[in-house]
DNA sequence: TCATGCTGTGGAATCGTTTCCATGGAAACG
DNA sequence: CGTTTCCATGGAAACGATTCCACAGCATGA
């Protein structure tokens, strides 16, 4: 690992380190032989800038960190995909940390990219405004919040407002004679978490549809709690006859679980879910989605963070969202009942509502 | 961002650099009274060692790179995770870059990382050795393969033999009576994708079934190639009874094709997936798949990456591949056609094994 | 008592780059 | 022809840390 520098570069080309830097950096005081020397000598020997010594000098880095609370939520996946790619496009890399839904790892990461002294950060938060999160803050380091925020803290951040695509969910569901929704919500520790709960409750509420706290279920935003969340809701003595899941992987396994059930969705359940991802619209049924564009946030997360960096203060940007209708929600509610897997159906009961309620379950 | 230094820490602690120095690195040279007043000083102002400036005079950066062909393929977000939590423990930090199956940009992202001295880097890598690839090897940076290889290239990696899985996936479907087994495969440009193909070759015609080559569709590893590669085999004169994809993505697109066509995966006709995805197992029918631990990958890339460093020359590592048997692949061949999407199915198929065999469905 | 070894400390060099400042030569102007 | 302006250039300082080296103070052994 022998180490060329501009020193090489300089000599080679017959030159001064100075005048090298200067060709380098393009610099307009320079000739044009020497322009062409230096050139020639640093394409000879294949010669990088060392970005340390770069960054030391200049007290900037053309680095970005970008923290998710977990790389394997597709979402946040899809989130570093967007969020790296417009960075790039800006001269800027990108330093992805992962803190895997626990607060010291995310103080953990925070300390390192200030120790690294990233230009600027984008992070998801987790908890509170305490630790790290509070050394960025009082450090002055340019910070942009995406997806989440923290009370108290005046960073400018890009979020999605749930409340539109929900209000519009709860709507459609209403429309096709749904009245008891269930809805598995994220952590109350979370700013979604608490703005998809709220924006639930107000739709139910406007529209005039079943209060009943019973047919809320707690998740964390995993797997496993979607699934727990489905089986909670259908041993209540009157059942949802229609499912929203508030992230897309309790959504995946509330899937599971209807299937083992032997419900088929779209048909005797509706579901809804909250974020697309592409293989959403790929299964069988279709699943219905509330969609917000990774895309736009990730993209737009960069450019108000590239604004700080050079001394503005963005606005906060709050995206739209919106219902996409697909399959798993298409059908009005059946005659059918809502039973466990084991049970075989029994007869048709009578209708609640002459309109369009559900049917109550006898047993 | 006032910028603390090590000589405010210093200055307010009554001794020179030096010895703030060796405080802070944890040199035993230091007497008791410079270690508290040291530590004292550099608490109180929250001071944070400026990692350029160290990795300048030290040469290295506890940083290591990672760069992936694609964040959104389920199996290289897992690989992320896992990578950067293994390099994580070992108290380096992980810069990932993502190819986005573009040979230039992972030139760049691999210009990048030479040019900050990460002290190692992880890729699955693209293309053939040209470009800076080549640069890597040449300038002698310590670097290890993950998932895929170069020809050529005398790189230690860590991959997976996937002869073994595929091996016991199409054993597995011959004893079910399967003859005519379907191939959805991976790019012929990519190791793996021709690592696996051939070991399909090898063990279809090592049980004497049949080596149509009309049974093979090469697609791309993405889903969009793995609906065509469906829609390909199931047009054939003699469609194939079981069908084996060679990466997730393809998979999903396989899933989604077969349900619109009325097809039961798991009854009219067998799937098996190479990689194991998290939800894979949550499907109605749970996905046989061809598992290999990514966990193990990852670790592994980081242990042998450190041991590179370390002026070591590990061997490369070969994983070991395992089917896992589940619903999607546990029917016998059924006497039923495979047929369009149009036409109802008819006759229910007799069921295998009384305890495996995903539940009957009513309709 | 004097040479020797050990320990903690500070001064200064160093890493590779950028950039300020001084300089020398050429061009331009009176 | 002499003076000023301009421009390309090189020397050297600076960025913030680590580390070599020298040295002072003290204890130890001959």
């Amino acid at each position: 690992m022998v180490a060329i520098t501009i020193k090489d570069v300089a000599a080679l080309a017959g030159v001064s380190v100075a005048t090298a830097s200067r060709v380098l950096s393009g610099s307009p005081a320079t000739s044009p032989e020497a322009r062409a020397g230096v050139a020639a000598a640093a394409a000879q020997l294949d010669y990088r800038p060392n970005a340390q010594a770069r960054a030391l000098r200049s007290t900037h880095t053309e680095s970005i960190g970008l923290l998710v609370s977990d790389v394997r939520n597709p979402f946040f996946a899809d989130l570093a995909h967007t969020v790296e790619q417009a960075a790039l496009a800006a001269g800027y890399v990108t330093l992805l940390g992962n803190a895997n839904e626990r607060k010291e790892q995310q103080d953990r990461y925070l300390d390192t990219l200030i120790s690294r002294r990233v230009d600027g950060i984008v992070v998801a938060p987790l908890g509170d405004g305490s630790g790290s999160i509070r050394s960025l803050i009082e450090r002055k380091i340019p910070t942009v919040f995406v997806d989440r925020t923290v009370d108290g803290l005046h960073v400018p951040s890009v979020t999605t407002d749930s409340e539109t695509g929900i209000r519009e969910a709860v709507a459609h569901l209403a429309a096709a004679g749904h009245t008891r929704i269930g809805y598995i919500s994220g952590p109350q520790a979370t700013s979604t978490g608490r703005d998809r709960f709220a924006a639930f409750t107000r739709a139910v509420a406007s529209r005039g549809l079943s209060q009943d706290p019973e047919l809320v279920y707690f998740g964390d935003f995993q797997a496993a709690s979607g699934s727990a969340g489905v089986h909670a809701l259908l041993e209540l003595r009157r059942p949802p006859t229609a499912l929203l899941a508030a992230d897309s992987p309790m959504a995946v396994g509330a899937i599971a679980i209807l299937h083992r059930r032997g419900l088929r969705i779209g048909r005797d359940i509706a579901l809804i879910a909250f974020d697309d991802i592409e293989w959403f619209a790929l299964l069988d049924p279709a699943l219905s989605v509330i969609s917000h564009s990774v895309e736009d946030m990730g993209r737009i997360a960069v450019r108000m963070l590239l604004e700080v960096i050079g001394g503005g203060t963005p606005e906060s940007v709050v995206l739209p969202s919106e219902l996409i209708i697909r399959a798993s929600s298409s059908a009005p509610v059946s005659g059918r009942l809502v039973v466990p897997a084991s049970v075989a159906p029994a007869s048709v009961p009578p209708s609640e509502s002459p309109a369009a309620g559900p049917r109550p379950r006898k047993n």
